[in-house]
RNA sequence: GGAGAAAUGGCAGAGUGGUCGAAUGCGGCAGUCUUGAAAACUGUUGAGGGUCACACCUCCGGGGGUUCGAAUCCCUCUUUCUCCGCCA
């Protein structure tokens, strides 16, 4: 959420800065300034109101311990007024208020200043690209038909049991996700990261923390006889671990890792493209948080990168760096890197991460804030990333791994396999 | 799930209708002393709104109520603790 005082102070600024998300924000931030004008003179008025009213009360009292009744009561007959107005403004305070709330929460993140302009995933800019594309055989497959043919993720059975979009993994499958998630935490804490197991249902005040709510209501699982929400990433409930909290500044940076499954309900997406694993509604992600000094938050990005790429080097996989462009920007991110592999046997791009920099907005949402030099508190960056998400990783792997005799395990996960070739 | 107790500032812990945003201790910060540190002493130290800056206003788990006036009384929700039950 943007804050009140930078929307005052920038307006305009903001305006065209949110033309680059094809939004034109101009009447949404009109109103925006027309209501916080009217709360905060119903709020001065609401303070006067009550500062007479409070001295009445003084008053009152010490006319009573002196024994003056009569006085007293004579005070009292006043404040019935002032108790009517007050109330009547604290009212209309709190409709401004939530009116205000309301709008502020329709607005997404200013994108950063590098943010190319753009419609769709197509304007995405290319950043970066390394590691050889590997030559398949012409009978190469799809990791769906892999997944069969070496019986390791079982589909159909996801389906009896739950529905479509729950893969079941077995044998060497199972062991080889279960690898992967080891290997992705040992490489992240090696970064200096501290592991961390969070719960996998969130509360709504969580939801509006990171500001999935009221956003993407429609995204999350939702459990009504307990009001809480299955968490669509670890983002969340690692996040919200800071809610609410003012924190030293010697503490940054502040550096989390946590594997947990991810729950999307991915309404209205069905196709080709979500074929096996390439979308699914549970899924694996090992997941990067920081929370940051706002002078060091970019170059936390930056860093959280270069250790995506160092994962990505290691298993040998082609990949390539975008630069999210303002149309396909997240809600909440000022600043997006996308990580794609190369699948060969899909001939295609799998995005297997994504890290961000939300800059203050999330920080403003959970009241995430640090004691600056002066002793004044100011808000916090905060930044995430996938290091890494299991399916699509799991894809690239079996699609661009595979062999006349088998899938070859990456040797750096061979250790955490205990085999090197699924047969 | 049943019965009881509790929720106050970074922490501990007073405060049971008026001068309480809140004693006291610890911790933090600044200073005195010291070559430096420790100890001791002195001062300072919650959050938000508002203002050029003051003033002023709000907040004692959340919400609602009683009252001229609520941390204090009432209702309700949540959470924690103790005991019982159930259970991986």
């Amino acid at each position: 959420m943007l804050q009140i005082q930078k929307i005052r102070e920038q307006k305009d600024n903001f305006i065209d800065a949110l033309k680059k998300r094809n939004i034109d924000a101009k009447p949404l931030f009109d109103e925006i300034v027309a209501l916080d004008e009217k709360r905060r003179a119903t709020q001065t008025e609401l303070d006067n109101t009550l500062a007479e009213s409070n001295k009445l009360s003084k008053e009152i009292g010490m006319l009573f311990k002196s024994g003056k009744a009569s006085e007293a009561n004579e005070l009292k007959a006043k404040t019935g007024d002032l108790k009517e107005v007050s109330k009547k403004l604290g009212d209309d305070l709190n409709q401004a208020a939530d009116q205000l709330q309301e709008l502020l929460y329709q607005i997404p993140n200013i994108p950063h200043e590098s943010v190319p302009s753009g419609n769709s995933d197509e304007d995405n800019e290319e950043v970066f690209r390394e590691g050889a594309v590997p030559e398949l055989t012409d009978n190469a497959l799809p990791h769906w038909e892999l997944a069969k043919k070496y019986d390791i993720i079982d589909f159909e059975l996801g389906v009896k049991v739950t529905g479509a979009g729950f893969p079941v993994y077995k044998g060497k499958g199972a062991r080889l996700q279960r690898a992967l998630i080891s290997y992705f935490l040992d490489k992240n804490t090696a970064a200096g990261y501290t592991e961390i197991q969070v719960p996998h249902l969130v509360n709504e005040a969580s939801g509006y923390g990171t500001g999935q709510l009221p956003d993407k209501e429609g995204q999350m699982y939702h459990v009504q006889a307990d009001d809480l929400y299955l968490i669509p990433t670890a983002e969340v409930p690692v996040t919200n671990l800071f809610r609410d909290e003012i924190v030293k500044k010697e503490e940054f940076p502040i550096r989390y890792t946590g594997y947990t499954p991810c729950f999307r309900r991915e309404a209205g997406s069905y196709g080709a493209h979500v074929r096996g694993l390439n979308r699914l509604h549970q899924f694996d992600k090992v997941e990067i948080v920081r929370v940051e000094h706002p002078d060091n938050s970019y170059n936390a990005l930056n860093g959280m990168v270069e250790h995506v790429k160092t994962i990505l080097r290691e298993l040998k996989l082609p990949y390539r760096i975008l630069r999210l462009c303002g149309g396909d920007l997240g809600f909440t991110s000022a600043l997006t890197y996308d990580f794609e592999v190369f699948s060969t046997a899909q001939d295609r791009w799998l995005e297997i991460s994504s890290v961000s920099n939300f800059e203050t907005y999330q920080a403003n949402r959970l009241k995430l804030r640090f004691k600056d030099e002066n002793g004044k508190n100011q808000l916090a960056h905060t930044l995430n990333g996938s290091s890494l998400a299991l399916p699509r990783v799991l894809a690239g792997i079996l699609e661009n791994y595979q062999t006349a005799n088998g899938i070859e395990i990456p040797e750096v996960l061979v250790p955490y396999c205990g085999f090197d070739t699924i047969s």
